[in-house]
DNA sequence: GGTTGAT
DNA sequence: ATCAACCAACGCGTG
DNA sequence: CACGCG
């Protein structure tokens, strides 16, 4: 049986009846067939920058890979950054066409991830990044209230985005901003928006970066800025279902769940339009007071690590002098 | 998924 | 020739 | 280099 595997647009695809992974829900196929169909609205998120990819292989843990393999045809284009954490030269696909998406959906790349700035420009964050994270034992409902929290902060500072589900179990709102801004301003800005937001109802959301410290509300993630990467719109994720990210008007925030967006269902959704793009406002400048306002905020990661290097320190020291 | 090293 | 083992990540701030 | 978190 050679039903299995075809060629589509010059790039063979393999093993095309296989799940695509446990619970997945979906086979291979069906993950080539979605991003074929959506290639005209992802291709123009994805363009232009750094990809990160998640996989799965084999029924293996899913793993992120940045490094363009070696063995990577030569047609797919990469941009080589310094990474130092690594202290090496890491070469970042960048995937501008359908070849090149149709070649990671055969190595089952099920995720793709982009950074905020694109190769041209590394010094320029496009979007400002909104991410909602709910706590454990979610209730998805408790997302959207936390969404509204930032469309209102957004609002009170003149400034509108467009909101998505992550897929997973949060959801995502960008706004576009208008440059040029340097980066930590844009970070700035995005910490003065969940401050402000969380402000609006404490009982409901929280900025703690430590996850004890969140007693159970939506964490606003104001960390998805600068180097960081992002989950693309329309991205299938690694979870049951083979779930989306998948834009939501604002007017139906109330009617959606994550799991109502995936690689299967989502093909009658499309038709000719593209929501994510029909629903991203202009690029907006941001204001003074919320970039310096943000300046004042600590940034939470800080706290976090100088907690994790004090326990670090504990669990050493008990280590050498056992009672 | 692809490559490498041992049978 | 077959096959099991192995590989595939970063940023952020600080000390 | 590792820490917490994504
Ligand atoms: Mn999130
Ligand atoms: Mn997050």
């Amino acid at each position: 049986m050679m039903s299995s595997d075809e060629t589509r647009d010059g790039v063979s695809l393999t093993n095309l009846d296989q799940p695509l992974f446990e619970e997945a829900d979906a086979t291979k196929r069906d993950l080539v067939d979605y991003l074929d169909a959506v290639r005209d609205r992802i291709l123009p998120q994805l363009r232009g920058r750094p990809l990160s990819v998640v996989r799965t292989v084999r029924g293996q843990a899913p793993f992120m890979q940045k490094n363009l393999p070696k063995y990577a045809p030569s047609w797919i284009e990469s941009v080589s950054m310094w990474a130092e954490a690594s202290r090496r030269e890491v070469a970042y696909a960048i995937c501008n066409d359908r070849r090149t998406l149709l070649w990671f959906a055969n190595q089952r790349a099920i995720e793709y991830h982009v950074t905020l700035v694109t190769a041209e420009h590394p010094d320029q964050q496009t979007h400002m990044v909104l991410d909602i994270d709910p706590p454990e034992g979610d209730r998805f409902d408790t997302v959207v209230g936390a969404a509204r929290l930032i469309r209102q902060a957004l609002a009170d500072s003149g400034l509108s985005g467009a909101v998505k589900t992550s897929g997973a179990k949060g959801m995502h709102i960008f706004v576009p901003v208008q440059g040029p801004v340097p980066i930590e301003d844009v970070a700035a800005a995005t910490r003065a928006v969940a401050a402000r937001a969380e402000r609006l109802d404490p009982a409901l959301a929280t900025t703690a970066y430590i996850r004890e410290d969140r007693n159970g509300k939506v964490f606003l993630d104001s960390t998805r800025a600068g180097g960081a990467t992002v989950v693309a719109a329309y991205s299938p994720r690694v979870r049951p279902g083979a779930p989306v990210s998948w834009p939501v008007d604002w007017e139906h925030l109330d009617d959606v769940h994550p799991r109502d967006f995936t690689v299967r269902t989502v093909a009658g959704l499309i038709r000719d339009g593209d929501p994510w793009a029909e629903q991203m406002p202009h690029a907006q400048r941001l204001p003074v007071d919320l970039i310096e306002e943000g300046h004042t905020i600590p940034v939470a990661r800080v706290q976090a690590m100088h907690e994790g290097k004090r326990r670090a320190r504990a669990a050493r020291a008990a280590a050498d002098e056992p009672s």
